[in-house]
DNA sequence: ATAACACTTGGTTATATTGCCAAATGAGAA
DNA sequence: TTCTCATTTGGCAATATAACCAAGTGTTAT
């Protein structure tokens, strides 16, 4: 396996560590429909104001969300647009698992 | 947020994190075209057994991969078939960025 | 300018993950 | 049966991740 290679892998894992955490996954899922800033997050997932900033500072390093800075409020949106599919694409998998 | 809620997250998760490691994403890459033993992957990711063992172990509780005894070999396939489609569709969204 | 607001960043602690080694298992060969 | 061979499991140390609190940043309101 080449550096190249190495490269690569790491950084599709990258998206993937991304998506892996519930809190986070929700999120992403919140943004299909629309753009949120992030106190919006805070306020359901009743998590520290600091902790729900650096899980959407994570999805954006692995540019799954992107962000925009409008006035007092940070809005952030879905980058990566094939998300939904690739959600259901997994759900109707685990459907026939049971 | 109901715990049912907070169930499909955590199942959906489980998946995520699973995939999040380069050698287990690599793994499950090598399988998308033809079953494998666990000593085919040992001698290239240069990994100990055991290492290789654990990884393929939680990709089998995941659901994405699934294995088989035969003979001395335990042999494991693809499970997730939108598998290849899915890192396929992360790739194209990855091209869009740079 | 100063205060309030909506975040982000730094620091710390708790918990989870990853890797290796050594020991256990289970099937086929001798 | 006993011996390999292929793999899994247990245990441990190193590293990474996640949560909170406190302090910092930048923008708007007074």
């Amino acid at each position: 396996m080449d550096i190249k290679e190495k490269r690569r892998l790491e950084e599709l894992t990258e998206i993937f560590k991304a998506l892996a955490h519930p809190a986070r996954l929700w999120m992403v899922e919140q943004l299909f429909e629309q753009e949120k800033c992030v106190c919006e997050f805070v306020d359901v997932l009743q998590l520290d104001f600091s902790t729900v900033s650096k899980h959407l500072s994570v999805l954006k390093h692995a540019h799954v969300i992107e962000d925009e800075k409008r006035g007092k409020n940070v809005y952030y949106s879905l980058r990566t647009k094939c998300l939904p599919h690739i959600i259901e694409c997994l759900k109707n998998n685990a459907k026939l698992e049971n």
